[in-house]
Parts: structure tokens; C-alpha cells; sequence
RNA sequence: GGCGCUGUAGCUCAGUUGGUUAGAGCGCCGCCCUGUCACGGCGGAGGUCGUGGGUUCGAGCCCCAUCAGCGUCGCCA
């Protein structure tokens, strides 16, 4: 008898010997005739145990999450009783034999309801979380993206090379998670924050073309969008330009939304990092919707209204964005508004409502009509719109302007998560200042090329000269980043030297990745994509646990395994966290 | 590390200005039911109100501390 799964058959089978297996979803037992709905990965068949087969008695003694293998004959539902819900609502098995392949105890939450139970439950019984037909979907679905990242890569000769796991750890960058070596006392292992200089050295290696489905591991804070380790669509390859790389991962993606949610993307949009910032106030812009901000100091130049007067006149800026249908908001909300601005960093925030019968603003002495209507217009906004002003220094202004433009189409409901937009971002500057010790820090990481014909601003002004860096932003999402890397072993140490690294240092860190430089290593460059942030967006989710198996709590702990865990006091003495036996005898 | 939200039955939640015996839906248990699909009907069990302290004649509710989950800032070259 041929099995099948809980979501394979159809009016077409009508007739046929079949058998499922499956867990209990749902039971309906109506005294004379019990109904079970049994689900597995697939969908949900609906069986059937009439009193005259014998598998009937034991059939009432059935409870949700008990596994089942049942052999019967499928048949179309009476005419009338189909259900239109189900992909097998034509047809049901009525069951001539039952095995109880075994029980189930009563659950801690319910599998079959569409609800969340509380997180830390889900967590700690993932297995029954997953069991939820969203969970089975989304991690489906993930499955997908990533056999289609493979077989694009694989068409177009790239090959996948597995980096190791245990590795040097950088005093850069994120914090490590170290592993302790027994061989060698008081040394470390660091788990790999990505394989950056790896897939380089393939490169160097003569591999062409690389790609990596990578784990990567980072100790730092969580996220909704952030997990201490992730999956990264890794690739990196020889002779190319920036164009080429762009090119070919641009592709993967449409690829991928292609053979998977079966969407045809249009060509990203691309910005210089400038730009991205001037119109959106971010460099991961969310470019599903448009209210993009506007510098509108100018017209403020002869101003009296002291707020921006003096943050004019100190060299900043005020900066526009436009609040669709935000005329009809009362002053109570406009205050609530202005308490959200303040809590994404704005020093204040000034509104001007383009009501119906006139306009009304919080700086009402200093903005009416006639000086609204500029603003309005270089805002692209309407009677009924409200128009939005901050003032601050420039590089804060457009940040706290870009918060709240997301904040508004969070209110008026632009964040559709069916829609996708893709964008590039460019042009990034090389070094950013670092805000704790005031030194120019890489904004990136020190392997990155700086943009051809700027090289000279290395000694000359470093903090003017810009990146072959680039962004892939989905929604305002950072997917990830990429890179043309440094091939010439020379450029590289001046640029370890403009970062202040003395060769000891440079040495001890990199020295074996800058000796690969010295052996004739290719023009190269790359990109790393982040897969659970993909798959989430692809999914329409909010966080990253509902498209990762076994993720971690926010506070980096596993609840059903519940690690971290201590180790035993001999695991710690073969690892030289605590003195041998022998030593503290002595 | 900072700030915020949440924590009440197995689950999801309600619980009034602090006042009698803390409720609902689902689930669970028992009985009934031959066309349901969130089946239906009748009955029942089930609660240290996260934990510890305090205020009060009296605390699920107010205060302090603490734990956990989530969100957010710092952090994530």
C-alpha cells in the first residue's frame, strides 16, 4: 500500500489504498464517527473511523500529538462536507487499520492554535513549536533560499569551500567567542566572526570563485535582527570590479525571490552612502515607501525664531519630512509625536499642520502660511499633510529625521512586509571617528580598498577618502556588506599604518594573512549576505527565532538545553582553567 | 551596562479608587452524540497572582529589590 503525505491527495486518488503517518491535530469524535485531522510536514488529511472497522475503539482513546500510522482507502468527502481550506478538503481516508506508533503527553501549548504562547516556552519545547505548521513553513522556506544561493553559485562555477571553525581571534571588531586549547595552556581558539580572511586567502589560493553557506559566530548583545550566531551567504571572487560583484549578487537575489516566492524584483536602486543620508537619514534605507527628507534651512535664513536661528548660525541644519493625512492629528498627539522624536535623539521637534482651514504650528509666531508653503512644496506635501522640522547639528539632524520618516509610515501603514525593496548603498567613507576615544576607527574592516584615485588621501586627509565598500539593504534591513579587498601587500601596510598599527602588532594579528599578500595574490573582491535576516523578511516575520531552528534568548542562553552550562571540574583541569590535580597536590 | 513593556489556571488573557469565595475562552478529565472540520451538549477538576521584602485593618492591584522573556540605546571593525 503506497504512503503518502498529509498533504498529497486529492479528488484524483478517490478510490486508491493509501497509507499516512502523521500526529494528531485535531480530533472531533462524535460518539458513532470520529474525525482526526493528521498533519505532517506537509498539510493535513482529514481520516475517517466508522464503528464498523475495529480500529474504531481504539481510535477514541486518541489525544492531540499521539503518532499515527493508518492504512484505509481514500475517498471523496460526501457532497457538501469538502473543505475548501484545505488542500486535501476533497478527500479523507476512512481508516480500515490504526497503529499507535506512540503517545503523546498532553502538551504544555496547544500545536494546533495560530497563537504565540510566551516565548520562553516556545523556546523551551521547541520541538513542539516547530511542529506548527508556520514553523514548518518558514524553516521550509529557508531551506529553499538556500538550495537556490547554491545552485545559482554552482551554475556560474563557483565552488563551496568549508573554512574551519576553530581559528585565530582578532582583538577587532565584535567580541570573540573563545574556545580553550588542552594542547597548549593558556591559548585560544576564537570561533570565526565571519571567514573574511579565509576566503580571501582562497582567493590568493587560485579558487576564482568561492561561496560559503557560513557559520558565524559574534558575542555581543541580541536583537530581534541579531543572534550570536547566523548564517551568511559568503562570496568572494578574483579579477573582478565592484560592478561585477554587484552584478552577480544582484542576480542571486532575484533568483532567489524568483524560484522561491515566485516575484520578479525589479534592478535595485543605488546610492552613494551621501545621499542615502541626506534623503533618508540612514545608510539602510527603507526605500518600500518614499517621504524623503529635505533640507529646509534656507528658508529659514532670515528667521527670528530663536531655536533655529542659533542652530543655523552655529553651522547646522534643519531638516523636513512630510507626515501624510498628519493635519488631522490633535496637539495631544502632536506632543506624543514630538516625545517619540526626543526619544530617538531629537532635540525638539516642530510640526506644522497644512489643515483645511489653515495652517497650524507649534512655532505658530514663526511659521504660517506664506512660510509654509515652501516647505511644503520642497516636502511634496499636501493640504491635510503635516510637515515635520528638526534642527540640530548636520550629521545629527538627518539620523533623528530618518527615524521618525520610518515612524510615519509605521503609522500610516507603508511597511507592507509583501512588499520588497531592495537597494544598494555605496561610496561608504573609510574610516568613521570613534565616538569613545575620538580616533578614526575603519568603518568597515582594514582589508577593504579604498575607492581608486583617492589612495593619496591616505597621509594627505584620511577621513575625506572613501571605500569600495558596498550595502545590500532589503526594507531597511541591512542584508550585508562587501567589499574590493586590498591585493597589494604595500597599500595594505599603509593603510595598518594610517590606523596607527605598528608592525609588531600588524605582525602578531595578520601576519600570516599580509605573507599570503607577498606571494602574488589576485585583484579580488566580495560579499557576505545574511541568510536568517533574508529568510525572515522573505517570511514576513519580525524576528530572526522565527526562522531559526534552535535561536538563542536575548540574554544568549539555549532553554531547552539550557546552556550555557557549567563544565566538570576535570573538563576545566584538562583545559587549564583550574590547576591539575597534580599541581595542587604539589 | 542604561531605559521601557510583560509576568494571574496547562495555554491565551480579563481583573474597576486597595475590600466578601480571583474570572473567561481554549486545553484537560467524565458522560452523551454518525458528517464534523475552532464539531456540538451536559458535568467536573485545576490558582503559593514570577520570587523576596515592605506599606496597610486589608495587596493580584501601591512601594522597593530580584529573576525571566521581549523591545530599545550602548555594543555589533
Amino acid at each position: 500500500m503506497k504512503r503518502f503525505s498529509c498533504g498529497a491527495l486529492r479528488a484524483a486518488n478517490d478510490g486508491t489504498g493509501a497509507e499516512l503517518c502523521g500526529w494528531v491535530h485535531r480530533r472531533r469524535d462524535h460518539g458513532g464517527l470520529i474525525f482526526i485531522d493528521l498533519r505532517d510536514r506537509d498539510g493535513i488529511t482529514q481520516i475517517v473511523f466508522d464503528p464498523q472497522h475495529a480500529a474504531f475503539s481504539d481510535a477514541e482513546h486518541l489525544r492531540s500529538e499521539d503518532v499515527l500510522r493508518v492504512r484505509g482507502r481514500v475517498r471523496k468527502r460526501p457532497a457538501g462536507t469538502e473543505n475548501t481550506r484545505l488542500a486535501t478538503g476533497d478527500v479523507e481516508l476512512a481508516v480500515e487499520e490504526l497503529e499507535i506508533l506512540n503517545r503523546s503527553q498532553v502538551p504544555p501549548f496547544q500545536v494546533n492554535l495560530e497563537e504565540n504562547p510566551e516565548e520562553s516556552l516556545r523556546l523551551e519545547y521547541r520541538y513542539l513549536d516547530l511542529r506548527r505548521p508556520r514553523m514548518q513553513r518558514n524553516l521550509t522556506i529557508r531551506h529553499r533560499i538556500i538550495k537556490a544561493m547554491r545552485d545559482f553559485f554552482d551554475e556560474r562555477e563557483f565552488i563551496e569551500i568549508e573554512t574551519p571553525m576553530l581559528i585565530k581571534g582578532t582583538p577587532e571588531g565584535a567580541r570573540d567567542y573563545l574556545v580553550p586549547s588542552r594542547l597548549y595552556p593558556g591559548t585560544f581558539y576564537a570561533l570565526p566572526q565571519s571567514p573574511q580572511l579565509l576566503k580571501q586567502i582562497c582567493m590568493i589560493a587560485g579558487f576564482g570563485r568561492y561561496m560559503q553557506i557560513a557559520r558565524c559566530m559574534r558575542d555581543e548583545d541580541l536583537r530581534s535582527d541579531r543572534q550570536p550566531e547566523f548564517t551568511q551567504l559568503d562570496v568572494e571572487m578574483s579579477f573582478c570590479s565592484q560592478e561585477e560583484v554587484l552584478d552577480v549578487m544582484e542576480s542571486c537575489m532575484r533568483f532567489v525571490w524568483k524560484r522561491v516566492l515566485s516575484l520578479e524584483l525589479a534592478p535595485f536602486p543605488r546610492m552613494a552612502f551621501a545621499d542615502a543620508m541626506e534623503r533618508f537619514g540612514t545608510d539602510k534605507p527603507d526605500v518600500r515607501f518614499g517621504l524623503e527628507l529635505a533640507r529646509v534651512g534656507d528658508l529659514f535664513a532670515s528667521t527670528e525664531f530663536a531655536v533655529f536661528k542659533s542652530v543655523l548660525e552655529s553651522g547646522g541644519e534643519v531638516v523636513g519630512v512630510r507626515y501624510p493625512g498628519g493635519a488631522a492629528l490633535s496637539r495631544r498627539e502632536f506632543d506624543a509625536l514630538v516625545d517619540d522624536a526626543k526619544q530617538s535623539g531629537a532635540k525638539g521637534m516642530v510640526w506644522v499642520a497644512l489643515g483645511a482651514d489653515g495652517v497650524k504650528s507649534s512655532a505658530q509666531r514663526f511659521i504660517g502660511e506664506a512660510q509654509a508653503d515652501p516647505i511644503a512644496q520642497r516636502l511634496r506635501a499636501e493640504r491635510g499633510d503635516a510637515l515635520l522640522l528638526f534642527a540640530d547639528e548636520r550629521d545629527a539632524v538627518f539620523t533623528v529625521a530618518g527615524k521618525m520618516r520610518s515612524e510615519i509610515a509605521r503609522r500610516c501603514g507603508l511597511r507592507r512586509d509583501d512588499d520588497f525593496a531592495f537597494c544598494w548603498v555605496t561610496d561608504f567613507p573609510y574610516l568613521e571617528i570613534d565616538a569613545e576615544t575620538g580616533k578614526p576607527v575603519p568603518a568597515h574592516h582594514p582589508f577593504t580598498a579604498p575607492m581608486e584615485g583617492e589612495w593619496d588621501l591616505i597621509e594627505r586627509d584620511p577621513l575625506r577618502m572613501r571605500a569600495q565598500h558596498y550595502d545590500m539593504v532589503l526594507n531597511g534591513y541591512e542584508l550585508g556588506s562587501g567589499s574590493i579587498r586590498i591585493h597589494k601587500p604595500e597599500l595594505q601596510r599603509r593603510i595598518f599604518e594610517m590606523l596607527g598599527m605598528s608592525r609588531e602588532q600588524v605582525e602578531e594579528q595578520f601576519g600570516f594573512f599580509v605573507r599570503a599578500l607577498d606571494y602574488g595574490a589576485p585583484p579580488h573582491g566580495g560579499m557576505a549576505l545574511g541568510i536568517d535576516r533574508i529568510a525572515m523578511i522573505a517570511c514576513g516575520e519580525e524576528n530572526l527565532h522565527e526562522v531559526i531552528a534552535f535561536p538563542k534568548t536575548q540574554t544568549a542562553r539555549d532553554l531547552m538545553m539550557d546552556a550555557p552550562a557549567p563544565a566538570s571540574e576535570k573538563q576545566l583541569r584538562d583545559l587549564h582553567l583550574l590547576p591539575s590535580q597534580r599541581s595542587q597536590r604539589g
